[in-house]
DNA sequence: TCGTCGACTCGTCAGCTGCC
DNA sequence: GGCAGCTGACGAGTCGACGA
C-alpha cells in the first residue's frame, strides 16, 4: 500500500527550516517496514512501502509529540507536533493542510466519507453544543481545513501508486461556479446554475427564481455543513484515540518508574 | 407478510454571525 | 442595515431489524 502526505499549507512555526537548495526540509528513510517521510518546505510525501500494513488515519494536533503509530507499536517519526495514527486500511491518501497549526486530514479511497460507527451521529449531536462553526473548530483543532478549488477545476485523488492526483477542467463552468458532486465510482454530477443577472421576466418569476436559487444554496450549505460535522465529529474521535495512546503509554511509562524506584529503594 | 420502531438522510426554515 | 453563509431544529421519507 502507498500514501501520500500532501501539505497544503503555510509554513509551519514548528517545522524544521527546509534546505535553501532543496527545500526538502526532513527525510526519513525507510527500514523494517517502516514509512519513508520527506518533508519540503509545503509538500510532505509519506509513502509508505507497499507491504506495509499501515496507514496515516488521524488527525494532526498541534503541540504534542509526534508519533506514527502502528498495529504493534508507537514509533516517533517526526521532530514537529503532530501525531499520526496509523492502522490498517489499503489504498489510503493523506492530505495535509495548516494554517497556523499543522494538520492531516486522510481521504479513503473508495471510502471517502467512511468514519467510526461506533456511535449514532444522533447520540453525538446531543453532545454538541452552540457554537462556534465546525470551521472555526476544525480550524482551532488544526483538522479541517477545506480546499477551495476554482469552480474551473478539479482535483482527484486515487490514492493508488502515488501517482493519482488528477485535475480535471470543466469547460462549461461560468463564472459564478458551478456545483459540483462526486462520489466513488459515479459520474460527475455538475448542474448549472443560473447567474442571477440574466434573470429576465416578471416580479413574481424573478422572486420564484431567487427563492429557488436560495433554496438551492441552502440545499448546497446544509449539505456542506453536515459533511464538515461528520469531520469534525472524526477529528474529536480521532483526537480522543490518539490520547487515550498517549495516556496509556504515559501510565505504562509511570508504572515502570515505579517499579525500578521501588527496586533501588530495596537495594 | 405486515406493522412497528429506531436510525439515518435530506430538504427546509429560522436565527445568528460576519462582511460590506 | 442588508446580504450571504452557517447551523440547529424540525418534518418527511427510506431502510433494516424484529416481533406477531
Amino acid at each position: 500500500m502507498d500514501a501520500i502526505v500532501e501539505e497544503k499549507c503555510q509554513v509551519d512555526p514548528l517545522a524544521p527550516s527546509p534546505d535553501p537548495q532543496t527545500g526538502i526540509a526532513s527525510s526519513v528513510g525507510v527500514t523494517n517496514n517502516q514509512p519513508h517521510l520527506v518533508t519540503a518546505t509545503n509538500i510532505v510525501h509519506l509513502t509508505l512501502p507497499s507491504h506495509t500494513q499501515a496507514q496515516v488515519q488521524s488527525v494532526i494536533q498541534p503541540n504534542q509529540q509526534s508519533v506514527i503509530q502502528t498495529a504493534t507499536n508507537l514509533q516517533p517519526m517526526l521532530s514537529k507536533g503532530n501525531v499520526i495514527l496509523v492502522s490498517s486500511k489499503p489504498n489510503s491518501v493523506i492530505q495535509t493542510t495548516q494554517g497556523n497549526l499543522q494538520t492531516l486530514r486522510v481521504v479513503e479511497a473508495g471510502d471517502s466519507d467512511s468514519f467510526s460507527e461506533e456511535e449514532s451521529p444522533k447520540k453525538r449531536r446531543d453532545l454538541l453544543t452552540r457554537r462556534p462553526s465546525y470551521r472555526k473548530i476544525l480550524n482551532d483543532l488544526g483538522g479541517g481545513e477545506i480546499a477551495v478549488l476554482p469552480a474551473t477545476a478539479l482535483q482527484i485523488t486515487s490514492g493508488e501508486g502515488g501517482q493519482g492526483i488528477q485535475t480535471l477542467t470543466m469547460t462549461n463552468a461560468t463564472a459564478g461556479g458551478a456545483i459540483v458532486q462526486y462520489a466513488q465510482g459515479q459520474e460527475f454530477f455538475v448542474p448549472v446554475v443560473a447567474q442571477s443577472g440574466s434573470i429576465s421576466g416578471s416580479g413574481g418569476e424573478d422572486q420564484a427564481r431567487k427563492r429557488e436559487m436560495r433554496l438551492l444554496k441552502n440545499r448546497e450549505a446544509a449539505r456542506e455543513c453536515r459533511r464538515k460535522k461528520k469531520e469534525y465529529i472524526k477529528c474529536l474521535e480521532n483526537r480522543v484515540a490518539v490520547l487515550e495512546n498517549q495516556n496509556k503509554a504515559l501510565i505504562d511509562e509511570l508504572k515502570s518508574l515505579k517499579e525500578l524506584y521501588c527496586q533501588q529503594k530495596n537495594e
